[in-house]
DNA sequence: TAGATTGTTAATCGATTAACAATC
DNA sequence: TAGATTGTTAATCGATTAACAATC
């Protein structure tokens, strides 16, 4: 079905499930690529291309069918199945993951959390270890992903014990680039670069 | 001294700002464009390229001098001024951004909240104002971004209100695209994106 | 059928990498 | 000076766009 794709594909994936998703829900049965393109900023000619890079879907002289097109990409980026996560760290950041309501849509679900301060507020529903338990603990949780929300300086102690644990997936919030090895993933979230090319923009347009 | 600079290069820039301003942090004086791209896991090559397309800082045979770097950089993100920042939804990513500490590096100072519920927790040491004050009060605020961090279905029609109040700069963490005229500027943070990859990269792995 | 729109190849555009003279 | 490393031009690579035959 597809070969390499590329990473540029690959990030404008989520977008077009996003989109179809809500088209879906929208009860629209049906749509071309002209169309999605103008409402997604991209040209007719990208959307089938990045489309063909996994399959062929749509029908000449018609488009594409939205509920088709948006499962199969849900199948290609793997959020059809649960990925169970826990989450390290309940400051505030943490605290506000546990209660993100972004996760359903893509079958991620978040478990449990730890802290080193033991004495926190269990926020949400979920059940807050103290992180001295987490080897303990961490087996039974039967988890793929750690999202880390903790200070920088104890980030990429805090990684490799999950990996020792078995952890192969990590969601880092910490304000450090975390490395792993080949055989894991991480993604770094740095919220603040969002914010330079903000400020750059603003600069630009005299704001 | 600067021309056009692409996108491309402009998403990097906040990476290379906070690398020089750890490095900074440790005592380091000096850098090579080689030492950078190991550290960064970017070419040599593409490093030169990307700071001359905004000046030459470097001198043949010894690097770049970190701290002169740095704050140049900082001038052409535009984060060395301070930007005021109000925060509209006060649930828990409201807050969480409320404390973030990532904010001092780039120049940002959240200075209020607003939400529809006026009896929520003031969280932080943020004033908390009803939602419903806004006109009356954000005159006086002084600030030029707000941060939207409310639930999708009134995000637009909220950032209708602030743009006619003046607002030009918006980072909108609601899980709609929000559009806005060409003299304002909108950065969408879709957190369920980075996961989508994170769940591609995770199945290629077989994770 | 005629019109619309795909899948796909070819053309263009832009970004990254390589190379090297300039020079600290 | 000799060695190192830049700034910058040229070469390569990849991604986007255009074009169009295939076909629903």
């Amino acid at each position: 079905m597809a070969g390499y794709v590329s990473d540029a594909v690959i990030r404008r994936l989520p977008a077009y499930f996003r989109y179809l998703w809500t088209l879906e829900s929208k009860g629209v049965k049906q749509i071309s690529s002209k169309d999605l393109g103008e409402s997604m900023g991209l040209t007719p000619s990208q959307i089938r291309q990045d489309i063909n890079s996994f399959g062929g879907f749509g029908r000449q002289g018609y488009g594409y069918e939205v509920t088709e097109l948006k499962n199969h990409l849900q199948k290609v980026l793997g959020v059809n199945q649960e990925h169970r996560m826990v989450i390290i760290g309940a400051g505030r950041i943490g605290q506000a993951l546990a209660a993100y309501e972004g996760f359903p849509m893509v079958g991620f679900r978040p478990i449990a959390m730890f802290d080193v301060a033991a004495g926190r507020d269990e926020p949400g529903n979920l059940p807050l270890y103290p992180m001295q338990e987490l080897e303990e603990r961490l087996p039974d949780l039967d988890v793929s992903i750690a999202i880390l929300a903790i200070p920088p300086a104890p980030a990429q102690e805090v990684m490799d014990r999950l990996y020792r644990l078995g952890i192969r997936a990590f969601w880092n919030f910490a304000t450090v680039d975390l490395k792993c090895p080949g055989d894991a993933v991480v993604v770094n979230e740095h919220l603040s670069d969002s914010l330079g090319v903000l400020s750059y923009r603003m600069q630009q347009l005299g704001i």
